[in-house]
DNA sequence: AAACAAATTTCGTATTATGAAACTAATTAT
DNA sequence: ATAATTAGTTTCATAATACGAAATTTGTTT
C-alpha cells in the first residue's frame, strides 16, 4: 500500500482488534492475529498507552481499551443535527427509488417538513425549498405515525387528545382504539404507511429516526402516486426506507 | 519521547484535533495546530482515510471524522456490566474515605447488594462476600432513594404503592408527599442521604449510576457510624461519592 | 487575468520504525 | 523442587520507512 503509513495502519488495526475483546488481549494473541512481530506490537501498544487509548491490566497483563475512543467518538455525534446527518442518506434513497423523500421533525401535535429531496426532470437530484416548513398533523401522516409508534403510550394519548381529529379522506383513522392498533402494527413492521389517509391518490411510507438516547427524533418518508407506489411494491420500498432511517439514526449516535 | 512511535502519535493527535471540529479541518489548519509539515499531515490523513476514520468533504475539501471511532468506542461499552465497570472505582473510593462502599442494583421494590468493598484491619483492601445478595427496600436506603430520584414519577409511585412502607426508625419517611419532596432535594444535590432512616447510628450517602441510555442502572454508597460520618463531613464525602458514581456511569457509556 | 491560498505530489535523505535475538518473569509439566 | 514452556519485555544493528523541502496542481480572490 503506497501512501499508507505502515505504523499508523498497524496501530489502528491493533485498536480495532482489541475492541472485540472486552477481557483484553495479550501481545502474542495480537501478534499472531495480525501477523506482526511481538516487539512491533509491544512498541505500538506502548504508544497507544502513552496516548491513553489502551491500558494493560496489571493482573492478567492483557491489553484492553480505555473509554477514550468512546469519548472521542461521542464528540463527533454530539454536534450533529438531524438535517445534516440525513443529507447523504435521503439523497441516496431518492436516487434509488426515484420518488420524493421527506424529512420531518415533531412540533407539538404536528410534523414539520425540514427537508425534501426530489428528482428533477434531467435525472439529476435537486433539493426543493417548496414545502419546507409546512406542517401536517401527526395522526394522519406516515411520518407522524412512524414517530408516534415509538413514543410512550401516555404521550401518544396526550397528542391524540390535543389534536383536532379530522377525517381528511374516507381512509383517515379517527377512532383512538383503532389508531392504537395501527401503531402496534407499525411497531411490528418497523415502518408506517399512509394509504391515502391524508390525500387521495397519494401513498407514503415512513420510518422513524432515533437519536443517541434511543428517543424518536424525526422520521423520513417516501411518497408518490398510488399508481407508482403500488400495494405490491410496498414491502420492497419499506425495506429501503427503514434501512435509510436506520443509517440516519446511526449517524445521530443511535445504538440499536 | 523514546519508545513512542512518532507517526502513530501524530496520527492520533490529528484524530483528536479533528474531533473538536464537526465542520472539519483543512490540512493547513491541522498542520499549524500541531506544528507538523503539510505533507506529513496529508500522508497521515491519507492513512486515516484508508482505515475509514476520516473522510474528505468533496465540496469544502475539509477533513472530518466518520462514525467509525464512535462505533469502535461503543463496542467497548456494550460488553461492560456494572460490577466490572465499578470495581476499580469503588476500591479507590474506599481507600480514599476508608469507609464501606456498597454497589447495588434494583430488583422490583428492593435494592440488591452486588458488591461491597471494605478496609481490612491491615489497611489492605478486601472484598467481602458477606451481605452480597442481601435485599433492602428502595424507599429507606440512600442508594434506593438516589435511584428513585432519577426515575419517572409514575414509576416511583408504582414502586411506593407496591412497597410495604414500614417505620424502621423514627426517622424513616413514610409519607408519600414528604418522600417526593425528599427526591426533589436529592435531584438538586445529586446525592441521597440515609440519616439513620434504616438503622439507628448508621448514616449512608448514595449516588446513582446511569447507563448509556441515560437510565438509572444502579447506585453506590458510603456507609458508616454517625460518629465517623458526621453532619459536617457530609458535603465533602458526598462530593467523592458523586464523582465515583459519575466515573462508573461514564464507563458504562453514560454521556452526561 | 494575475495573484494568492490551499491541497496535493514527488523525491532524495536520514531519521525512524523494524524485527531478530536476548532477557526476564510467570506458569505448567516432570 | 526443578526443568521446560509460554508470555512479556528490552536491546540494538539495519534498512526500510516516514519525513519534509520543494514543486505542482487546483481553486479562490482581487
Amino acid at each position: 500500500m503506497v501512501g499508507v503509513v505502515q505504523s499508523v495502519d498497524r496501530a489502528l488495526s491493533i485498536l480495532e482488534l482489541i475492541s472485540n475483546y472486552n477481557e483484553g488481549l495479550g501481545i502474542t494473541d495480537i501478534s499472531e492475529s495480525l501477523g506482526l512481530h511481538k516487539s512491533t506490537v509491544h512498541r505500538l501498544l506502548g504508544t497507544l498507552i502513552y496516548k491513553g487509548y489502551v491500558v494493560q491490566d496489571q493482573v492478567s497483563l492483557k491489553y484492553k481499551l480505555t473509554t477514550k475512543l468512546f469519548e472521542l467518538g461521542n464528540k463527533i455525534i454530539e454536534g450533529k443535527d438531524i438535517l445534516e446527518a440525513s443529507k447523504a442518506h435521503t439523497e441516496a434513497l431518492m436516487r434509488r427509488l426515484n420518488e420524493v423523500v421527506h424529512l420531518v421533525i415533531r412540533d407539538g401535535t404536528d410534523i414539520v417538513y425540514i427537508d425534501k429531496v426530489e428528482a428533477s426532470d434531467s435525472f439529476s437530484m435537486m433539493r426543493m425549498a417548496s414545502n419546507i416548513g409546512r406542517r401536517s398533523p401527526l395522526y394522519s401522516t406516515s411520518v407522524g405515525k412512524a414517530m408516534l409508534a415509538f413514543m410512550d403510550e401516555e404521550e401518544v394519548a396526550e397528542i391524540w387528545n390535543a389534536s383536532k381529529i379530522v377525517k381528511l379522506t374516507e381512509k383517515t383513522i379517527t377512532d383512538f382504539d383503532e389508531f392504537m392498533k395501527e401503531l402496534e402494527k407499525i411497531r411490528q413492521l418497523g415502518y408506517a404507511e399512509d394509504d391515502e389517509e391524508n390525500e387521495l391518490g397519494v401513498r407514503c411510507i415512513g420510518a422513524p429516526i432515533f437519536n443517541r438516547w434511543g428517543e424518536v427524533e424525526g422520521a423520513i418518508s417516501i411518497s408518490g402516486p398510488t399508481i407508482r407506489i403500488t400495494k405490491e411494491k410496498i414491502d420492497e420500498i419499506a425495506e429501503e426506507v427503514k434501512k435509510c432511517a436506520y443509517s440516519i439514526s446511526k449517524e445521530l449516535g443511535y445504538r440499536g
